[in-house]
DNA sequence: CGCCGAATTGTTAGCGCTAACATTGCGCAC
DNA sequence: GTGCGCAATGTTAGCGCTAACAATTCGGCG
């Protein structure tokens, strides 16, 4: 009996204890906690109690071994930094956290391999489920995800393979602000796009689209940049552009930060926006409603794709497998005119 | 033997299982994996490669039951809407990554209750250590912390009780903007508050300071909303202000949004910026460059800030006690003059 | 009055891993 | 050769909890 006791973490207060002061078994203590329906009302009430007084706290890691559930779920965001994705993450939060799931915050910075990476890293938690940003994800993530049958939700965009997902058609959001800056009577509208993400690129196809149509796209007008997205660099291109291309009359930015650094060069550089040149943001970030001019922009539900993905994916761990259907949850977008078109 | 096998969490291998392919025992693996000095190369290598072959992913919970390590820290800041501490978060990130840990995140809302309950929620996945935003906490919250020995580092302000805290002076930042818009030749400076946390108010004791030195001080200039910071607010509350308070000649924001509000609705009135009225922020968020006129403010380091916490508290978790000294890390600020002062 | 079934509580075993101690093997000094 | 010491690997037990099955209790009914 010389062993040493081994190190205890957290207060030391186990369900044995717990049990042992209540007079009956740990099992018993387990299922007034998680069970209560299973145990007299009297004995839960006297348990509870001393769950109270004897500071018990539940190791979570002992439940998840034995039970094989987490009650974790892990969310893949491309960066901390957008607060597009902060935002989803919120309303994540606002459904996850009452259901007594935890959320696994992993940052991809906008990389497939790092993406591949916090999943395998993130793993080692089982986790019950995931939360995504994006649909194209690497070949083996995909794999990992059938291997283990891991239920995933996908967000922020639109699939047509079956794949559960909350978002809006980025596509037809794209085309949606092009189209208001054609009614407006702009015929030499500029593309500006930084990051180019999924999401950015399929704007971009709305975009050609729309310009198509109406016989007026003009690939010169394109201006993609791989550089993560910034004010400066949306002032930076801007520059760049009308060097170029003098003529241009508005401009589409495939994000309010862009947006914003544009608006805002115009403004040092006495640019009549929108009289000479009308610019477009995506996303209505909170700054877009307080520059000069006011930025038209389009409106994305962050919050409530949060929220819907994470109910979604509730419901899914919940056994409600398949209830039929197509279970991608188009939450659309809105045309925010403001002063800048 | 008519026993149900018990469900699987993750792909089922197991550590035995690598230990049987390689003809070794399940502790030959785990020592490979976590202690490779204690293993021969060779045999370390065909395990590696069998885990790898093998597709083996490590069970966190079992790991951390057996050895009462969690490799996990609890980060608790009081939004995630602010940009502020998702820096902060960031730089907590870019240490714990590479050290091995993973972070917790906790959403607080600015609330010493829902702190308290997220600690306690929490301390089910036993971190091993603690990041905590601001330097006041419920009164339960500090005494859980001793009761479990749970190590932990404050960050954003500096404590003056020796507990372990990397930030910066918030009275001696709002005072270095008094200071600035005193030097401006300001007179009558406003101070504009919102959601009142301890650091709002602590810049509001540098403000008093140093106007009530230079014998202008004006409790009537004080402008205190405990309501969440927004551009919104920021304008509604110049509007008041300057109804009240029309010979006002500077407002000090006590951060970049309200500021940022502020400047714009300057802007629609027509008021000069800063001919007629100063206008100083707080914390250099992006935007605060790209206002017109650009914003003066105050830059904090808030990634350093956050990185330096994540060693500081590392440093403690693997046994360098009190390394002596005062462990209070000052990161300072800088004065970011622009057009708007 | 004994038996049945439902409700309540208990027993046993094991989730996957690692601390502590035990064993084995091997080179080397004498 | 014998024994010593160290390095490499194995054995045992147990972390705290819960699934599955077992036992007990109790009310009701023929």
């Amino acid at each position: 009996m010389s062993r040493k006791p081994r190190l205890r973490s957290g207060s030391g207060v186990t369900m044995h204890d717990v049990g042992q002061a209540a007079g009956v078994s740990a099992i018993t203590v387990s299922r007034a906690l998680h069970s209560p329906e299973r145990v007299t009302p009297a004995l839960r009430e006297k348990i509870l109690q001393l769950v109270e007084q004897l500071g018990y706290v539940p190791n979570r890691s002992a439940r998840q071994l034995a039970s094989a559930r987490s009650h974790t779920v892990l969310v893949l965001i491309p960066s901390l930094s957008n607060t597009v994705f902060i935002d989803a993450l919120a309303g994540i939060e606002s459904v996850l956290q009452p259901a007594g799931y935890q959320m696994l915050i992993g940052n991809t910075h906008y990389s497939d391999s790092e993406e591949l990476a916090l999943l395998r890293a993130y793993l080692q938690h089982s986790p019950d489920g995931l939360l995504v940003t994006g649909l194209q994800q690497a070949e083996a993530f995909s794999r990992i995800l059938a291997e283990r049958q891991l239920p995933a939700v996908y967000m922020m965009d639109l699939s047509d393979d079956g794949r559960p997902c909350v978002g809006l058609s980025q596509e037809a959001a794209g085309a949606a602000m092009t189209r208001h800056l054609l009614q407006r009577g702009r015929r030499r509208i500029a593309y500006l796009a930084a990051q180019l993400d999924e999401r950015v690129l399929k704007r971009l196809q709305g975009y050609r689209q729309e310009l198509t149509a109406a016989g007026c796209h003009d690939p010169a007008l394109e201006w993609l940049n791989p550089a993560p997205s910034s004010m400066q660099l949306g002032a930076d291109m801007l520059d760049a552009l009308l060097a170029a291309h003098p003529d241009c009359d508005a401009v589409f930015c495939c994000n309010d930060d862009l947006a914003i650094g544009a608006i805002a060069r115009c403004q040092q550089r006495g640019i009549a926006v929108p009289a000479q040149l009308a610019i477009g943001g995506f996303n209505d970030l909170q700054a877009a409603a307080w520059t000069t001019p006011p930025l038209s922009t389009i409106a994305t539900p962050r919050f409530a794709i949060g929220a819907a993905a994470a109910r979604l994916l509730l419901q899914q761990l919940h056994g409600q497998q398949d209830s039929g259907g197509s279970r991608c949850l188009d939450l659309g977008f809105q045309l925010q005119q403001r002063g800048s078109t």
